[in-house]
DNA sequence: TATTGTTATACTCTATAACTATA
DNA sequence: TATAGTTATAGAGTATAACAATA
């Protein structure tokens, strides 16, 4: 694509950039409602798929490692989240999340309301066709 | 909707967060590149369209009044952006991009893959359809 | 020696509350 | 008295560099 592309493009990024406001401002609010930082509902998130050693959180959320001891201190003083040895690697600690972490984590996905409202406007056939379009997007 | 959405709308939140994901680290990476915050770029952005008075900027970037200060110190210690006085009402200041500032917020902008690339592997008929789409996802 | 997690440091963003100068 | 902008303060996220324990 040119440098300068052409209006249809130029209005899908600026809405693609409206959705991506408006995600974020919900997640947000949403985590807030918990007493949570986003930084902190991601990472409260991301642990409820699976535990995962210090490094691989910095990895997945894309930041420093020695961001990652401060946000899993906060979340441990809340009992949301707790450090594990690792047998195998005695350097590795292990964060897995609690079972009030993980009933957090599930209230929190069920107050994301952009997660329901946007999309209730659409007939299933869009929805169809929007994951199509976002899944070529992502692929 | 109900609190248990169908697969399919699950799915296309997923995508969506992906997106999401995807369109914050590209633009937080190409503030990096113009040595800007995410904060900072997103404010030099919003005042290439138009002076802003500090309270206005404020709004639009949903944040506290207070918070604008600093970021417009940190962009005016660099000369890409400048305080100017309102003549109608003397406590305003009117925060507008220097010629550099608009050359900085337009190269960043160029600098944006996200922008150009996963849309590019769409059709124009696909790019209409998205546009459509969102359109109405934003009500 | 290399790696994992942590600590120390500095900067930015954020909200809150108190202050100033105007209105 | 109300409003616009600022300052002061405190908490959180971020990157960098140095460190201890372990590999």
């Amino acid at each position: 694509m040119s440098r300068h592309p052409d209006p249809l493009t130029l209005e899908v990024v600026e809405l693609i950039g409206e959705v991506v406001a408006r995600f974020h401002e919900d997640y947000e609010s949403a985590a807030a409602e918990h007493s949570l930082t986003g930084a902190q509902a991601r990472l409260l998130s991301l642990l409820c798929l699976e535990p995962l050693p210090m490094r691989r959180l910095a990895q997945q959320l894309k930041c420093e490692p020695s961001n990652v001891t401060g946000i899993v201190d906060r979340l441990e003083a809340r009992g949301l989240v707790e450090r594990q040895p690792a047998p195998a690697d005695r350097r590795v600690k292990v964060a897995a999340a609690t079972a009030e972490g993980r009933k957090v984590a599930r209230s929190l996905r069920e107050t994301l309301r952009f997660a329901r409202e946007p999309l209730a406007g659409l007939s299933e056939e869009e929805r169809v066709a929007l994951r199509d379009t976002l899944r070529r997007m992502l692929g």
